[in-house]
DNA sequence: GTTTATGCAAATATTTTGCAACGTT
DNA sequence: AACGTTGCAAAATATTTGCATAAAC
């Protein structure tokens, strides 16, 4: 798949793309990746992570997130209409990430289009708050 | 205002608001806020800038924005329910910026804590796609 | 064998911090 | 006068780039 756009299949972006795809909802900053796949094949360098990073993003085989806390992380693509549609809830509390989907938007876009001739191909949304675990560690605190 | 918390009200900090403030719409950078007040006030260090941001952050005077350009953005918190609900249209063509306001985000918000015990307290919704000036171009240029 | 990719180190870019001097209260 | 704040320079962080070597085709 990636022969037929002329690039090579190396050893390092097959272990780049297994240490995202195996890390399931893990959205690992380029640092993250460069550890994990240094265990495998630790000559790796940085500058790899890095350029192969952005390779994945232009073939969209992976997506960047912002969570705002100062790295950009990435994940798989679940490519096309899914990925449109695939959302992050952020906890402040712990961090965690949790993925979900929805497709509440689709409505809020066509209604733009409308109104303003602005035409929405892609969005981000990011909703912070806390996790049941963190409401409940609150509260303890409070009371 | 600022007074109030112990702080002190210098004239870098009123700079800083007012260029956030007079700038209407405008998404600024540090290094734009920077440049704007060293106009009227050519001593001041980028260091201030970026420590009064932080202030301002912490104070719910400003918030950030992160247009995904590698900058990070600041702008006037419209504070409270409002800002909750203030979100962006990014142009990919101009990298214009137009800011709206929809609560389309309310009942999914209601939806999750049902669902998952999640409680949302912010949010941030940003949408890529093409003003009408950008799609116009872009069709002049494919036909 | 040719071309593309890698690793290293150095370069950029953005933001943060230590500290003496300064401004606000 | 006391304390918070500033400006500068240096440090820390994150990412990119040049270039000779190495790997893939």
């Amino acid at each position: 798949m990636l022969r037929e756009k002329g690039l090579k299949v190396t050893k390092q972006r097959l272990l780049i793309l297994e240490a995202l795809g195996s890390c399931g909802d893990g959205h690992l900053t380029a640092e993250e990746i460069y550890e994990i796949v240094k265990k495998g094949y630790p000559k790796i360098g940085l500058a790899t992570v890095y350029r192969t990073i952005q390779l994945l993003l232009n073939l969209d085989l992976i997506e960047s997130v912002h969570l705002e806390d100062g790295y950009v992380r990435y994940e798989i693509g679940k490519s096309g209409e899914r990925s449109h549609r695939h959302h992050h809830l952020i906890c402040l509390g712990c961090k965690k990430v949790i993925s979900f989907q929805n497709d509440l938007l689709d409505d809020l876009e066509s209604q733009i289009y409308e109104s303003t001739s602005f035409q929405v191909v892609n969005h981000e949304v990011k909703l912070y708050g806390y996790c049941r675990e963190c409401l409940e560690n609150r509260r303890k605190r409070i009371t």
